[in-house]
DNA sequence: AGATTCCTTTTACATATGTTAAAAAAATCA
DNA sequence: TGATTTTTTTAACATATGTAAAAGGAATCT
């Protein structure tokens, strides 16, 4: 069971984005679950139905799919990053990706619909769910416009600048996916970069 | 001004994807603007703040950047579909892409402003609202993972097949740029599916 | 600690896509 | 219609990235 306030550092980056009554904030607690994974361990598996609204409490976890048998790591989340595999969560088809974790790390599970059904009552939860997920479109934006038209290197080098994060604490092999490149090609030019 | 029911066939759509009431409708038709672009005509210009919310009401439009000093273009746009710079209409920051018409075209213009003010009053504005950028959010993600792991040919079967419609009517230097390839790149591949 | 497995780099070669320039074809305009 | 401009294709060559296999290095497990 949670204790009084755990979910603290979690719920004030919420307010950041949009502030919440403490009503609001008493009627979301009950929701949250906290889950524990280890290092490796699947929080989705491929084929599920997305209707689970994760955040990454501690640790990290990745989305990924499968393409011709290998994977592909198509997002990184980090300390209170949102998590969802928004093709499946707003259509209902099952959806084609998994959820990974890449450290031992702790889940801020919410059942979606759950949280849905609380919007009607709290236009504020509302608000607060859908300025999440335009942060994660505007996101998703990005990363498009790089993939357009950035060449590898550029999109590593960018990487680099933006989310260090991301290349201090992840292996190269699935940064390569994410950037769209091969493992070969991502070694190539790192040490062209020496 | 605007005749009574001019705009029925967008309301048409909304209605499918979230049912308005007859109030809800009432009160966004004074903020819908109709206005007309002429081809090749900007609707809205490079380094404009997005304050505007546009459907294509009939004809085409597309969203596009400078990268190195020619067009990327990121977004087609027809009849029904929505068109806004999510960057720029979430943030506040001035976006680097302009949006353009392709044909002679009828373009409904809202305020995001004055939408946003509705949302309130009008829950199911906000639940339409929200729906319309769940689905751009969707299919930008499809868009992504095209990008990230099909070949330039794939993706170009791809939109053959998923959106014939760009294909039929939109000039192929647009097309791709939009694939993330040079326009000699995808003559060639046009040219070895013959 | 040693053995095993997994991750990263390197090499050699194949292929896809980019670049530049020119020709051909199509669309636009007076 | 004919002239002009724009779009698309083709050619020749350069470069980036992919593929497969092997070696080296790091992490993990008992």
């Amino acid at each position: 069971m949670l204790q009084a306030d755990q979910l603290k550092p979690l719920f004030d980056v919420f307010n950041l984005i949009q502030p919440l009554s403490f009503q609001v904030t008493e009627a979301l607690k009950p929701l949250c679950q906290l889950r524990y994974f280890k290092k490796h361990e699947e929080i989705q598996a491929i084929g599920a139905t997305c209707k689970t609204v994760y955040f990454v409490f501690s640790g990290a976890a990745r989305i990924f799919y499968l393409k011709d048998g290998h994977e592909v790591t198509e997002y990184f989340a980090f300390e209170n990053d949102l998590i969802i595999r928004a093709e499946s969560l707003f259509t209902g088809n099952p959806s084609k990706k998994a959820i990974q974790a890449l450290e031992n790390s702790n889940v801020v599970a919410i059942s979606s619909e759950a949280l849905f059904r609380l919007f009607d009552q709290y236009p504020d939860l509302e608000k607060l769910f859908n300025k999440l997920v335009q942060r994660s479109y505007v996101e998703t934006l990005k990363r498009l416009e790089n993939l357009q038209f950035l060449t590898a290197e550029e999109r590593y080098r960018k990487l680099l600048t933006d989310h260090p994060e991301i290349i201090q604490k992840i292996p190269l092999k699935y940064i390569a996916s994410y950037l769209g490149i091969t493992q070969v090609s991502l070694s190539r030019i790192r040490s062209s970069l020496r």
